[in-house]
DNA sequence: GCAATAGTGTCTCTTAGACAGTATGAG
DNA sequence: CTCATACTGTCTAAGAGACACTATTGC
């Protein structure tokens, strides 16, 4: 038997059924807070819950591209506002007991993007929110998710020490001040400014200038803030490491 | 319908047919140098190419445990020996066309072994071997697994800065001239033996003193070494990081 | 004795972080 | 004017890396 043949004569559905969702864990910063897209699951299993957007995947598309899919059918996004978001495969998640209708394996997906507008009425899902992290210990959330949830956070917070992508989460100009808002909102600690401040413009391609300054100054006064695109770095040398905490260690 | 009567109602073959794998990047050191389990493939597609060890993950198995069995498989190993293989999910590859029989999502995943016997004769493959990483570039390789190898590496090589996983590639116990080794042979470049060695031993939990010495010194003389033991450190602090080279930043 | 290796001491440069200080602009 | 804010200066401590040096062992 040749490969032309063998390929001919191959029957896909003597293996045991599984299917493959793309789940979504997206993250933007509203009002100085941390947010995740949640969807609230009108259908059995979990009808009711509070649930990572996802679904099943495209037969002709590529992971990420059905991430990416999935990611705007909840947003309404589109355009050069979704090209912005920066998306990532996070990890994959298959115990066999995880979905009660039959073995499905989720590649979960991690997404920054910034403040987005509210999720768009008319969306599959029964109702889609950006909620708080520090809300999501009192819900209920379906299958894995809240595993899925802490992994990605986890991710994130790491990812912020070694690579630029904290400008993910804002506008394409930006000031010093917003950007450490950034790390302080998804650290959870408050960073000394001007070392922030240093740290930033010293780190190559981290930031670069745009020439422009902001309007006008905060709200309370103050002088008007520099305005920086993020450069061209792709990682962070040196990084911005978060102090070692003890129990994270051991 | 509440939610027994839709899942019972509910048929898993409605949705279109895709197969989940499991593949494993396995890394050891032997002579010095990284090499790397691969298969070489009996039947078609790619018959004759060598590939990674994997297959269909197995209906009540999860995805790690999938990954365990299939190195298990093609090494021969068992017991306490498999146990202290490092094993971690790496990523899923999904690409519509990466399989030429059907839609597959590979789950692969990256292993760490001290150095391991030849591969059992007997395994479900043609042939399995423990080829040099520096041997791949000339040979023709299944599928996508050329980018999962390039993404394993790529991780292994990083891993080694923040974590104690070198350790893995030894026996329990081992000198700090060892360790350095695992760390040149791994990065590819040599490292400076008196700064390594009192880096390694000022980093909380990397290594542990077992109290005794290697039984005589190097093969051309030299003092007898003290021996170590891993650690409790899950992450070390502060890292052993490589010098960064401006092209990986950009 | 010779050569190779294990391990330590010391110096310099870079970086993180604490803290102080100056300039700007809203109210 | 007042005060919060944007930034800059300076000092200290820690760590990375270069280099030198001693001690121990196989041959």
């Amino acid at each position: 038997m040749n490969e032309q043949e063998y390929l001919a004569a191959y029957d896909p559905r003597a293996y045991p059924a599984v299917a493959v969702t793309v789940d979504v864990v997206a993250l933007t910063i509203r009002e100085g807070a941390l947010h995740l897209l949640l969807v609230r699951r009108g259908e059995p299993p979990f009808a009711g819950h509070w649930a990572l957007p996802g679904g099943f995947v495209h037969p002709d598309e590529d992971l990420a591209a059905g991430a990416r899919r999935e990611l705007a059918e909840e947003t309404g996004l589109g355009g050069e506002r979704l090209r912005r978001v920066h998306l990532e495969q996070l990890a994959s998640y298959g115990a066999p007991d995880r979905d009660p209708r039959m073995r499905i394996i989720s590649v979960a997906h991690l997404a920054f993007a910034p403040d987005l507008p509210d999720p768009a009425a008319g969306s599959d899902a029964d109702d889609a929110a950006w909620l708080p992290v520090t809300a999501l210990a009192s819900r209920q959330l379906a299958f894995d998710h809240a595993r899925i949830i802490d992994d990605g956070l986890d991710r994130a917070r790491s990812k912020l020490e070694y690579t630029p992508l904290a400008t993910r989460f804002l506008d394409p100009e930006f000031t010093v001040t917003e950007l450490r808002g950034v790390y302080e909102t998804v650290w959870g600690h408050p960073l000394h400014a001007g070392n922030f401040h240093r740290k930033v413009l010293s780190v190559p391609g981290f930031v670069e200038s745009t020439g422009a300054s902001t309007e006008r100054g905060g709200p309370r006064g103050g002088p008007r803030a520099k305005l920086y695109r993020a450069g061209d770095a792709q990682l962070l040398h040196p990084a911005l490491l978060r102090p070692a905490r003890e129990e994270t260690i051991r």
